[in-house]
DNA sequence: TGTACATCAGTGAACGCGCGTTCACTGATGTAC
DNA sequence: TGTACATCAGTGAACGCGCGTTCACTGATGTAC
């Protein structure tokens, strides 16, 4: 190790220090609740040691994001790799894993969908592969279910099935609609996947 | 016509105008670029103003999302009333309504799902009436298709395609993820409606 | 190993801005008689 | 109809607060020789 690689180690530990910290802000009170000046305090460095390391807020929201990505996909893989053989039932169990994880994140979930970009720019490359890996995980089961539907059709379908289930959890978990049990909730995500998903023969898409 | 009425006359033409003048600002650039000053400037007003006549600017908001829920019942109805008798047909046209609304209407849609509230209080009543009278428009047709469904499992299966429907609007618009042709958006709506709600039994909720 | 110099992490006070809300005051519009 | 008084819409300067970001400066940590 080189005595440079130190300096960058400083700063890769301060990085990673100040992810944590925001994260578990943002798991506590959300996305809102994140301030510069909370986060140097807590981390025992200079507010301006903050932009030593990342552009600006925005960023730093960034790599807490990224971190839960990972987080979400290991969890919908894991209770996959439990799952039974029956591409229906890894559907359900996968989406009911997303809810999980929503349920138990829930600032952490929403702040994915509130990257707080400067005005109509797209979301970074890195995002938007993220959540295609999401969409994989959806992808394989239904290429066992329906093989021969041609690939478009396919990724129409997997995105209609996350954008429902997405749906479901989010109006299932926000406050203002008083909230809806979560065992209701996963009643809701069975239905519906077993339903689009199970049809006696492939969906027609037309 | 007392002289007292005269005085509210007023006070209610200025709520209207300011009303109008919010939704238009929150039409063209969302709900965050609503601020106080530029709406007693554009209403030809004086700043407090505003505050004779609403409690505070999140008191407005909800005045103009009233307003934008009753367009948007407005909206689903009328697709509604142009629907052939099928009852399946007629939760597909109401759906494509929705994301017609949603579409035109983005920020305005959007922000009936940001609705600032304080700190984890509840929606107000009027909030949660109109949001059941959307529920009513899914439910009437269930009903026709699932006479014997259990109540609460019809509610279930209502409050799981309103929210697979605004599930799939929602990330379809969403601009970050690099936005979904409208054409598609409907077809991922058609799909969902059809294979859910036109099984060729009634769907298992339990 | 030691010395001179360069780099850059670290500092935190200060900048700059935005903005919701209040409040003492005015004047028009009402009421009472 | 006219006068005295009361009410309240209307005013906008000022309050109060929060907060992201910068920047001139320091000192520790590196490199060069």
């Amino acid at each position: 190790m080189t005595a440079t690689d130190r300096r960058t180690d400083r700063r890769t530990a301060l990085r990673e220090r100040l992810t944590d910290i925001a994260a578990a802000r943002m798991a506590a009170d959300g996305l809102g609740a994140l301030r510069a000046r909370d986060l140097a305090d807590e981390a025992g460095c200079a507010l301006g040691a903050i932009y030593n390391v990342f552009d600006d807020l925005p960023a730093l929201v960034l790599a807490v994001n990224a971190r839960t990505f990972a987080r979400l996909g290991a969890q919908v893989a894991a209770a996959l790799a439990k799952a039974p053989a029956d591409p229906v039932e890894q559907l359900v169990i996968m989406a009911q894993a997303y809810h999980g994880f929503a349920s138990a994140n829930r600032h952490l979930w929403r702040a994915l969908f509130d990257v707080p970009r400067p005005a109509g720019q797209p979301a970074p490359d890195w995002y938007l592969a993220d959540m295609a890996r999401l969409f994989a995980y959806i992808a394989d089961p239904l290429s066992a279910l329906y093989p021969r539907m041609p690939m478009a059709d396919r990724a129409l379908l997997t995105r209609a099935l996350f954008s429902s289930v997405h749906g479901i959890v989010l109006l299932g978990l926000d406050e203002a609609s008083a909230g809806v049990p979560a065992a209701e909730i996963d009643r809701m995500i069975a239905l519906v996947l077993r339903q689009i998903a199970s049809a006696p023969d492939q969906p027609s898409v037309t």
